[in-house]
DNA sequence: TTTAACTGTCGCTGGGCGGTGACATAAACT
DNA sequence: AGTTTATGTCACCGCCCAGCGACAGTTAAA
């Protein structure tokens, strides 16, 4: 083996990448871990510490959340959103999307489910501050929608959708939603469309 | 120890909910149920075979998941409702209310997510029945609402209602929604309320 | 009363786990 | 060159797991 201990470092990331898009913080050990990078684990131990310390460099060094941009869309400056209708329809479908093709986030998301750990809090956080970031930037929380809790229907569909994408791992489908053809996801995105946009209308009326 | 084995077979079955309840699928193994239940655990391959006959049995012979009537409320006949707007929205919140309050029904669908059982699967399956049934009796799949998905509206709000109650066992709040008061649940109750009625609304004007 | 079947107890095997100490070898410095 | 330090390898510990075979105490039928 050569001995270079970044190179090292870095094939035990990867490996943890990939262990967690595998098979999920199931068997997420050091002993997995170890077999996936090809590495001894005693030289985990030594470059990380423990396990919750890689968990800490996978959310630090990789990529793990989509960006404002991957959300908004291209072009548009998320501080001066023009129409927040659209806006709010576009953040959540491609919220789906991102998710959707994310396979370690997907398994950070279920393991937050189980557990608090370094790497689920950070994720919660992160989670909780795009969704603030958001809400100011929509704007809608005043004057022309009188009776109005956007917040709660961004946390609903968002929470429904990470749901279902959860789901698809071991489900074939949810409440008649095909989860593995882009049929069902696509009936999904328009529901939100139409949900939204009925939502912010009938706000806007009364 | 008294030698009654049905009154053994009992205590496996409710040692297995506590466990259930106490620590979720995570750990929910033959040698840490026989503890549970203070029993040797060659009895439990005795009495049902198999660990998933366990689960089997836990699915058959225990009141996991909600009535009928505790989801449609005292009185209704589902298969005659009267007013399927009202009916759909009550659906979904005493979902989330019969949700919330049973633990064990909570772990098995935060075990769904994990892997594959008798019990997960019999979960999903339930799940399944029960969504097509309500669909069934809310009955407004053709007339009144010309491009509608009621399907994917249930299934997405379930899945949200869901996603929430299984995070609050480790998450504080979600996108900025209390997950540990009633102040939050209510807005989320209030919020299913208006989204399904704008929904409805605007989908049988256009 | 003898015998058979049932119920529960004990201890073992083989294996995976997290974690650690001792050792080998390559690289870098003096 | 020789010495030190860093990197990687190996063998081991104690623990828990699933599963199995042998046995003991009770019960009920013959």
């Amino acid at each position: 083996m050569k001995r270079d201990k970044v190179e090292t470092r870095e094939r035990i990331l990867k490996a943890a990448e990939r262990l967690l898009t595998k098979s999920g913080g199931r068997d997420f050990g050091i002993n997995s871990l170890a077999r996936e990078a090809g590495v001894d684990k005693v030289l985990i131990y030594r470059y990380f510490g423990s396990l919750s310390e890689v968990l800490r460099a996978i959310g630090e060094e990789t990529s793990l959340w989509p960006s404002t941009v991957d959300l908004f869309g291209p072009g548009v400056n998320p501080r001066r959103v023009a129409d927040p209708e659209d806006a709010l329809i576009r953040v959540l479908t491609n919220s789906l999307k991102e998710l959707r093709r994310r396979k370690p986030t997907q398994e950070v998301a279920r393991w937050e489910l189980f557990e608090r750990n370094e790497l689920t809090e950070k994720f919660a956080a992160v989670r909780e501050k795009r969704g603030s970031e958001l809400l100011a930037a929509l704007s809608i929380d005043s004057a022309a929608y009188p009776e109005i809790d956007v917040g709660a229907v961004i946390a609903l569909v968002h929470a429904g959708l990470t749901h279902m994408v959860l789901c698809s791992r071991t489900a074939d489908k949810y409440l008649g939603i095909d989860l593995h053809s882009n049929f069902g996801w696509g009936r999904l995105e328009k529901t939100i469309d139409c949900l939204i946009r009925a939502y912010l209308a009938g706000q806007r009326k009364g």
